[in-house]
DNA sequence: TCTTCGACCAAATCCGTTTTGTGGTCGAAA
DNA sequence: TTTCGACCACAAAACGGATTTGGTCGAAGA
């Protein structure tokens, strides 16, 4: 029964959240779900299984997210922006939420790591169609999109990075201006 | 006597470039630099002393080094360039050399965060110098300088990433094609 | 056959105590 | 002024016993 998994999955979310991963204890997790903790074994390999599950789940929402930012915009440009604003604006709110796991993060991501090389293979993808697009409306100048793409993304680490030392900064408009600078890099001069 | 000075800032040096900050004991850094261990507090307040010492001097021999190479250039661009380039072979160096270090680094960085913040502020004036010249000798397209220098320096931090994560990288190509965009959204148009 | 769980285990973690190691001081002496 | 051995206080390691915790299993209910 995938209501019981459910159970699980928004139990165990809710104490992660509020005390770590190593903290929170399978009894916990068990009581809060309202059921034995035997059981939960029944739906999850064990306690990590739990936890890729939710990142999986995360990841997928947020791909979604991604692909509705990029259709409320028109132009390449807009739509480069709006998935690079989206993105950060995401990862803030994320920051904020698992404030007490960024530390375990590291630990932990070797079983993340499958989901993160995903979600860099999408990231990557989508954002090679979008300039591929604009370079076909004769918006962007024919030019090699790997490195493009490859800028973006270190860009886009730029702009994590007061996330990550928990540094307050205007991500949207740092974003924005980031952006700007590079699209004039690769727009068609008039 | 400035030799002994030499003397304990080398052997800490070498020490902590091995075992780290903490691992090093001040006792093995009197043996290594050939005397008693209370006589390095004639020279030193504490072990911190030595090595904030050990900090400012390579931050010195850091900025000179980025100095020379900007004299080395001549275009604002080249300069630029130059500039980010040295940074990041430099990090990488560093990053190398004191491979076990990284971690120590966050807990120690208070009393380094002086010698940060200067060098940050450091970085800060040279850039504007080379964007505000650029302008001046019609290179460059009249912009808000401090916008352009923050961007530059987020590029910088999305740059530096690899090398947190110890991933290996080609950080000169990627320096290089990362400030080639940026020239591009601030250079004159023809 | 599918689902639930109490009882149980081994390994990890915790925690109070003792031992050891280490940064730093001081006074004497050169 | 410079050097250092002896010494101290306290932080960290080592230890060992008690407790917690992730995970298994077999029985029992649907």
């Amino acid at each position: 029964m995938d209501e019981k998994k459910d159970r699980i999955i928004s139990a165990t979310k809710e104490l992660i959240a509020q005390y770590g991963f190593k903290k929170t204890t399978m009894d916990e997790v068990a009581t809060k779900a309202r059921m034995g903790k035997s059981t939960m074994y029944y739906y999850f390999k064990n306690k990590e299984d739990i936890f890729a599950e939710i990142v999986r789940i995360d990841s997928d929402l947020f791909r979604q997210k991604l692909i509705n930012a990029i259709q409320t915009a028109y132009s390449p440009q807009d739509k480069i922006m709006q998935y690079v604003r989206t993105r950060m604006l995401h990862l803030k709110e994320l920051s904020n939420y698992y404030k007490t796991l960024t530390n375990e993060y590291l630990d932990h991501y070797f079983f993340i790591e499958k989901v993160r090389e995903d979600f860099y293979s999408f990231e990557n993808k989508t954002l090679s169609d979008l300039i591929n697009k604009g370079i076909q409306q004769n918006i962007f100048t024919p030019c090699d999109i790997d490195v493009v793409v490859h800028m973006i993304a270190i860009a886009i680490k730029g702009l994590e990075y007061p996330l990550f030392i928990q540094k307050e900064q205007d991500l949207e408009k740092d974003s924005k201006q980031m952006m700007e600078i590079i699209f004039k890099g690769i727009e068609i001069r008039a």
